[in-house]
DNA sequence: GTCTATAATGAGATAGAC
DNA sequence: GTCTATCTCATTATAGAC
């Protein structure tokens, strides 16, 4: 039952928003009373707790994704694929995290560890495409590319829906997403079409 | 009088959030009545209309910055400068962009039609430089980073404030911000550090 | 113009019957 | 377990005296 109604509620932060959506909708959906809802949730900080703790374990999962196989091909696609498959699956955490803050003070820190960890591992990810000599970039420029990687995939999804007012987006529009990564990318690709056209300089040395 | 209410509300705002700093906070910075707010300002959506109003023309404008002088020299770190600098006077506008739209149905259409405003001047400035050949990219390349830039200028202030959980943002971070812009650019740059390394081919024409 | 009530909402949460 | 009724609380907005 409760795995049900979390699905209910996640389905529904995403939808619309995490405070937009209220405890009497919930309770609607779920064809059950708002006062039987308590029941199973006392409080609205609970249930966004209980989705975070799936969130926060996905994260931690996706981060992790591949990295027992350091310089398998496609490995970067997959990660990358992964990550914005969780982001889709918990958009509301990133798009209403102010929201979830009120309700939830504890949240914004277990957040900011997401953050560090998450690049924490992308970053091992470029170093060891750089080690396999897939990527052509300084330390430095690793750094950058990391932060510019990271940002443009957390707010994707955001950016989106500001462009777009009115139309929805659907997980389809997560395939531009990857591809603006990719470009991010491209011009430190060993191989592919703009890549080609850099060479690496002596001075510029993987690790 | 208005300016001055204005001027509290915009430093509130953006310290705080739209949604957590109440009416009651307005009047009380103002050092005047809760009651006697509303003979200046009927209702809330009235105040955020009018820092939204300011913002808008700051925006327009900052868009505009330097579009007749299209191959001076700087123009490119003064545009992102000012750029930079108008978000950072009305970052609750980015911030709590989905409160406003709450109590100000009519702003996400407003925003949607700035966004689009400033990424086709931005997307000018792009081509300009392209065309001074200060910038080497194909049009599908100025398009990627075109929207890359934005993204990551648009977010940077929220991305800061959510990896430093707790210790407050200031104007002089923005700083790392225009650097992570400028990381972006600098393979396709003609000259500096990165782009050196990168030789322009023949296919590649500027337009 | 300025203040003191006070109304009007809207939401989350509780008590207690069944 | 499930429902009805109610409480509490924060917040915005109004009415009207001065």
């Amino acid at each position: 039952m409760r795995a049900r109604m979390l699905a209910v509620c996640l389905e529904l932060f995403n939808e619309h928003s995490f405070s937009s959506v209220t405890i009497a909708q919930i309770a609607l959906a779920l064809g059950m009373n708002e006062g039987h809802l308590h029941y199973y949730f006392q409080t609205k900080q609970q249930i966004v707790l209980a989705l975070f703790d799936d969130f926060e374990r996905g994260a931690m999962a996706a981060a992790s994704h591949g990295l027992d196989a350091p310089d398998r091909p496609g490995r970067y696609v997959d990660y990358l694929q992964n990550w914005f498959s969780l982001m889709w699956g918990y958009r509301f955490v990133y798009r209403d995290h102010r929201s979830l803050h009120r309700v939830a003070p504890m949240l914004p820190q277990r957040i900011a560890h997401i953050y560090q960890a998450g690049q924490a591992r992308l970053r091992l990810v470029l170093d060891d495409m750089a080690a396999a000599g897939l990527l052509v970039a300084s330390s430095d420029e690793r750094a950058s590319l990391m932060v510019n990687a990271w940002i443009i995939a957390s707010y994707w999804i955001d950016y989106l829906t500001i462009s777009r007012t009115g139309k929805a987006i659907s997980r389809a529009d997560l395939a531009e997403g990857i591809h603006q990564i990719n470009q991010l990318f491209a011009p430190y690709l060993a191989t592919g079409r703009a890549g080609a056209a850099r060479k690496p300089m002596a001075k510029e040395k993987a690790r």
